[in-house]
DNA sequence: ACGGAATAGTTGAAACTTCAATCACGTTGC
DNA sequence: GCAACGTGATTGAAGTTTCAACTATTCCGT
């Protein structure tokens, strides 16, 4: 059991700063989403990212990595989707395994609504607040901190 | 329906960046913890909280507050941990309705061994891969969006 | 061309969180 | 002193996520 390199003073209260903002944050845009639109943000980042895709269409596995999520759970969360007819699935051409998850018209037109609301949100409470120079540095942050948690696997 | 002030380029890369990352994160730290010692972060970050006030004690409301979480959450959270003897409970003496959650032995000595590999995670996929100035502007960063966030309320 | 290993995706059960209702106690005003 | 209201905490059910097991298809080596 090797001796740990405790954080100092500083580094802890960073570290605690960022669970705290990122947890209360996390927790308010839920609620929103779901009061407003009756969305979970993991079913919103679904939409996002098919609304993005050429054709708005895309591979289950490769959305799950878009939207960083197991394939376990976005095929629960489709299915859910799917049911409020905003995503359909069909099979894929060319891999009989695989299966395209599409934006309906009716996804799409909801997606917008959605949109608007959250982005207004997202300003309140985290753009607008922080100090322009301090984004970009969260910006750098946690890029660097997606690529290590990448390298891990 | 008023336009919505979009997000510029960098912002959106920002925020995008910081979503990604922190998901990513969240998630490893969670399986992390989950092998190592089967606790979740939501279970760990109570038995800090435990651990740091005096005797080791909090009512159930502070130990909500602390945890961000609600009081249903950590009624449940707080049973499991209860079940696995890490945390007691018993009433308060001034006011009865009170619950006082109390960390054990056992709860002390299990959560040493745990803060060891979490600080360990934490460096490795946090602290040390940014850059300390950029460190101190999410601290700031997130300071100011938890402000927020507790205003809205 | 065959068998084994890898990949894509789904499924059901267990674990966890959220939501609304509830219970118990305390506080206020009449 | 007690009725109405507020606060602290728990409960059970419904919803969501994780975990492990499973089916179907494709890839690879011989």
């Amino acid at each position: 059991m090797s001796e740990p390199r405790w954080l100092d003073a500083a580094q802890q209260r960073d570290w605690r700063a960022y669970i705290e903002g990122s947890v209360r944050l996390a927790d308010l845009l839920d609620r929103d989403l779901k009061a407003k639109h009756g969305l979970t943000t993991a079913e919103y980042e679904i939409l996002v990212r098919l609304s993005e895709a050429p054709e708005r269409r895309l591979r289950m596995a490769e959305l799950a990595e878009y939207a960083s999520q197991s394939r376990s759970r976005l095929s629960h969360t489709v299915a859910r989707l799917e049911c409020k007819g905003l995503v359909s699935r069909g099979t894929c051409g060319d891999d009989k395994r695989g299966v395209n998850a599409e934006l309906t018209e009716k996804g799409f037109a909801f997606l917008e609504q959605a949109a608007r609301d959250h982005v207004a949100t997202v300003r309140e409470y985290f753009i607008d607040v922080i100090d322009p120079d301090d984004l970009k540095a969260v910006g750098r942050a946690f890029s660097a901190v997606a690529e290590q948690v990448a390298k891990a696997r």
